[in-house]
DNA sequence: CTGGTTACTTGACAGTGTCAAGTTGGAATT
DNA sequence: AATTCCAACTTGACACTGTCAAGTAACCAG
């Protein structure tokens, strides 16, 4: 009981909450060069130091901020699929409506999550909420198999194809003439062989 | 004439070569965040604000570097492509073989060309340099027609696909137990259904 | 030889992350 | 209830960054 309220404490309360909310706003304003530390203690009213103190540098909040990302990202993919029915392929599509519509939506988010700088991987809780965001498309790959390596392959078929793509929609948003933007996620689905694995055996891990 | 040699001139000998090839190495050993205009001045032996001259500020640099990436990006993926033989699916997967190999090889360049931040895409060179990478991926796809959108649809396929995948790969490199390192990339190609495309009928564009 | 333009250099400034050394408020101890 | 103590910050400094205005030196046209 003692954990719940342990962070509401000395002049601030729940000062780490805040800056991760600040930073969260300076990056859907401003992207990923207006999140500074200086600028989320100032937004947080304290001291330009402060952040420093709670998370290790700047990389302990960009880090911070990105597994807060990792949640709301499987929250979104959770949403998406509650409102498809149980047939397995609509699911599937509704995950990956779900992902895309995130990377649309808090594009500096997402691009600081999959960044290959910054973000230090070893962090647990980084590690943890984007493990549970990656096991909330791997349940929805578990009924199917493609290619020889079970539902493991299609996992891996399937992020692939969704997050090449949101990546590649974010940089034709810019650009013109891409033909990324003239072909749907939709459409590129029933080309892929999807078949059902053997029941009773959907092996998620 | 003229053109080959204007650059050489006064205290030194083409400057602006000299610093790209400054900022390609300063990236390559020391990642995105040791890649810095004076930095970038220093090793070309120049003073601090040289670089700001040539290129308009930081991410015109940048813009330049990565100009610079997708040509050596374009060539990977052809001398891939040359060893491969006439079969177009061998053709196709030497594409993806050296689009991956530029990815894990130069892994910093290859993040800074498709950040989303930095880089402008409205630089002419840059438009030019990446559009010529996508025509060698576009080429190879020009035999296939992939679900109702013909070509343009193989193409956009398998760019997310191999795109998707370079990028996991990338971040799985420094985590560990991730799925995408059980899984070859050449596995999840057989499970795409592409169809040869009616012959003389290759529409590339 | 002279004037002018190009190709840089010099110097300054605001902003950044990081670190060492304070300071202060709340809680624990006596 | 007074004192002690320590976590939660603050203050101040430093090196480094990109950017810009102003200066200077090399080359070239005449």
């Amino acid at each position: 009981m003692a954990a719940e309220i342990e962070k509401k404490r000395h002049h601030h309360g729940d000062l780490r909450e805040a800056l991760i909310e600040a930073g969260v706003g300076l990056l859907r304003e401003g992207g990923r060069s207006a999140l500074t530390l200086r600028r989320c203690a100032a937004r947080a009213a304290v001291s330009h130091s402060a952040p420093a103190h709670y998370f290790k540098g700047l990389d302990g909040l960009l880090t911070a901020i990105a597994a807060r990302g990792y949640r709301t990202f499987a929250a979104t993919m959770i949403a998406e699929r509650a409102l498809a029915g149980a047939d397995p392929k609509a699911r599937l599509m509704a995950i990956c409506d779900g992902y895309l519509m995130f990377a649309r939506e808090h594009a500096a988010l997402f691009g600081l999550m999959f960044s290959a700088d910054d973000i230090g991987f070893e962090d647990p809780e980084l590690l943890r909420e984007s493990a549970a965001a990656y096991q909330v498309l791997s349940e929805c790959c578990a009924p199917f198999r493609h290619g020889s390596a079970g539902s493991k392959g299609t996992e891996v078929m399937i992020w692939s194809l969704v997050h090449g793509f949101a990546m590649l929609s974010h940089k034709a948003r810019a650009g013109d003439g891409h033909p990324v933007k003239d072909i749907r996620f939709a459409d590129l689905m029933p080309g892929l062989t999807l078949r059902s694995a053997a029941p009773g055996k959907t092996n998620t891990k």
